[in-house]
DNA sequence: GTCTATAAATGGATAGAC
DNA sequence: GTCTATCCATTTATAGAC
């Protein structure tokens, strides 16, 4: 088999690292000392921390894209849209190195900055989509504005759910904060399933029956 | 007048820069400088940049204490409530760099990572004693755990909505972003208006009132 | 591609004079 | 209380050998 490439290595490291530790309390020498490379070699694969990142985030962009774009493209089945949300968490959990010291990662990358936000657009209206298309099908009904609110706040929950949970309680498994999240998510649609009770009841049972795989 | 004191000064240029450019960005030699004092100075008043953030906490701490738990030791007038959420999220405004970079700081100043989390949990009894009281004049109808999970998700959006409003259109004034936060909030409780729309729209047009002073 | 060695810059921290 | 001067540690970044 081929030997991982070094640029590779570097990424892999510096991404375990910084979601350990912080990006702002790891160096360039600590990235090299975990690979046991010099710094030396490591300034010719990355030109320093800020190419390392941005790099990282060019990963979690593309592979972000391509989740949220699934939804817009072609409505889901009712009930994998659960399903959906937890991968969204789970891909946000890999990259959360960067949702710590937003502010100070934009502002030494500043080119992120445009790209950051349209994710954070994207998150919002892949959430306007489902719930576009629940509507369509019958399963929610809004009234003016709603839907647009509820959106807005959802890709907020997204955003920031995996953060707050960490600090009100910082020593839970990913597992089960990512599974409270989506079950918040599925509380603040409650409200608006048009049968009430029913309907719901029976995407809790089948988003339960899912994740216990 | 009495001159202000050396150390106070430092306080509010540090919150001051650390809100602009954010903790990790501003070193003391720098707080220093815009001061027009000497580094020597300012470690004559404070040990280091750890020292501040703490100082900084504890006024933070003690003002928000304060405010959420008035709400708790006695109701608010119906129309109150909405008034209280926007002092709230102003008072999160005047300090929003400690929620920029908090692992970075929590990392480094690890005695306030319980009094933070102290504070996250009471938010969130703030939030269930407000709508505890307007559950109980009849305003509000909840089922089973709908009340808890409405309360953990105000005390979340509380916390990181000025954020997200930051990242996704970083160029608008804070009391707008405010606004619309409290906005939010209304929205995500008016599904559980007992009577509906009428009491909903009645709260709507007191505090777009209230806050056009 | 990778290493060693080292430069250059920065930031944290202290001693001692005023 | 405040300043000057200085030191130490860390980190980024580069030059040149292998």
């Amino acid at each position: 088999m081929a030997k991982v490439k070094t640029r590779d290595r570097i990424l892999k490291t510096s991404l375990a690292l910084f979601n350990q530790e912080g990006e702002a309390q790891v160096s360039t020498v600590e990235i090299a000392g975990v690979l046991d490379i010099s710094p030396g070699n490591l300034y010719y694969h990355f030109k320093g921390k800020e190419a390392i990142i941005v790099a990282l985030f060019a990963e979690f962009e593309e592979e972000l894209r391509q989740v949220l774009s699934a939804p817009i493209q072609r409505p889901l089945q009712i009930d994998d849209n659960w399903v959906f949300v937890y991968i969204v968490f789970e891909e946000i959990n890999d990259f959360r190195f960067f949702y710590y010291n937003l502010t100070g990662i934009l502002e030494r990358c500043p080119e992120l900055r445009p790209r950051f936000a349209r994710l954070l657009r994207l998150k919002e209206e892949t959430a306007n989509a489902i719930l576009s298309s629940l509507e369509q099908e019958g399963y929610l009904t809004f009234a003016a504005g709603e839907r647009d609110g509820l959106a807005a706040r959802i890709a907020a929950h997204l955003t920031f759910w995996l953060q707050f949970e960490a600090l009100r309680q910082g020593d839970r498994g990913a597992r089960d904060v990512i599974n409270d999240g989506v079950y918040a998510i599925m509380m603040q649609i409650a409200p608006y399933f048009t049968d009430g009770k029913t309907a719901f009841a029976e995407l809790l049972r089948d988003y339960f029956a899912s994740q216990s795989r």
